[in-house]
DNA sequence: GATTAAATCTAGTACACACTAGAAAAGTCA
DNA sequence: TGACTTTTCTAGTGTGTACTAGATTTAATC
């Protein structure tokens, strides 16, 4: 009982590192069994097909990444300003999937390269994470401190998309942190690039 | 010679639309090769391998998304504000690769899931499109309309970043056009989704 | 230590893929 | 029409893939 949950364990471990690294063609079953030292066949003793451990690993990926942003706006004071709870949230998901493990990573790195049957079996867990993100954009409009004039669902699946395609540039080992990266999408989607125009008045009058 | 290169042709597009759908996967040569009515073997004519075909395509891609944004700058009046600049190249890039054409999608579809000689191929045509983006938020920042407080690099990217994750959700036939998106991607990153502080300053005095 | 169960391995199947060689067909032009 | 070139097809090869069957080893239990 035990060594089969390690050896599990250690297949979808070796599974999420290649799936986030190689995407999901180029993880064979073959180049798993190896990464841990087991033959192909062997692998499937603990998993029915390659698809039924992908989409383990997928789900795992997408759990961790709503566990991160779930616990993060949980944290937050109870008068807090709506942007402040987008900011928390967008920070935490560029954490969880640029800095965090593999799972996460995995999820969007094959985002669009699984077979028809995987994603359709996902789009449920994508759904419920983007509700996360349409209620923060909702509160926010509706308090008065977000725009009301812009799409909501463009808007979020935007916010959505910078973060994702972050994975596609970034450098775990560089000068940028995954952090910086969520504080930089913030402050562009909600503060904007442009200077502030309060300032820019200021100095004109 | 006219035959071949009208069959030619005839592959190349079959081929950009593939990519553009299936991804390069699921792009075989056999696929392509009953789209148009032919053999697989008779595309190694034209082609000597798949992933020459491929490239041709993703060249295509790319230089027309180039000429897209090319053309959309050029067409700017002389002293224009540096935030106009930003606000038609975004514009240009989501229709050429959400309205577009097959090819310019193909490209950023495929992005990631390319075999390292093909993604090293395209690293230059990538970074050339780059430097677009470069300039114009460089220009923007140095005339002051833009902040100069975030990582200029990583603004890019979180741009790009954004109008290319659209691929993976946007609904051709939806109510949300490309220019929409685009437009909404401006308002976002340069406004900003906040309310605007001047208007709120003005209510409060 | 013997018996049973769990876990892995050896050896293979079937299939899809990119690609090749040479025959056949289609097109071109005197 | 006939000679020639261009283009396509038929029929295959080799490789890598997911996956299976049954033997073999390792671990747990009495």
């Amino acid at each position: 009982m035990k060594k089969s949950d390690r050896t599990r364990q250690d297949i979808l471990d070796a599974t999420a590192s290649s799936l986030a690294t190689a995407g999901y063609t180029a993880t064979t079953v073959k180049s798993i069994a190896e990464t841990i030292g087991m033959q192909d066949a062997s692998i499937y003793y603990h998993f029915s097909s390659k698809d039924e451990l992908v989409g383990e690993v997928l789900d795992i990926g997408t759990a961790r990444a709503v566990t991160a942003v779930d616990q993060a706006l949980a944290e937050l004071q109870d008068n807090h300003d709506p942007r402040e709870a987008l900011r928390v949230a967008i920070i935490a998901h560029a954490e969880a999937v640029l800095g965090g493990g593999d799972y996460p990573r995995a999820n969007v790195r094959t985002f669009g390269q699984l077979p028809p049957d995987l994603t359709h079996r996902h789009r449920q867990g994508h759904r419920n994470y983007g509700q996360i993100w349409t209620r923060l954009i909702d509160d926010g409009v509706e308090s008065g401190a977000l725009r009301d004039d812009l799409n909501r669902s463009v808007a979020r699946l935007i916010i959505i998309g910078a973060l994702c395609w972050a994975i596609e540039w970034f450098d775990a080992g560089g000068e940028v942190s995954a952090a910086d990266v969520g504080e930089h999408v913030f402050q562009m989607v909600v503060n904007g690039l442009s200077v502030d125009q309060l300032q820019q008045n200021a100095v004109s009058v």
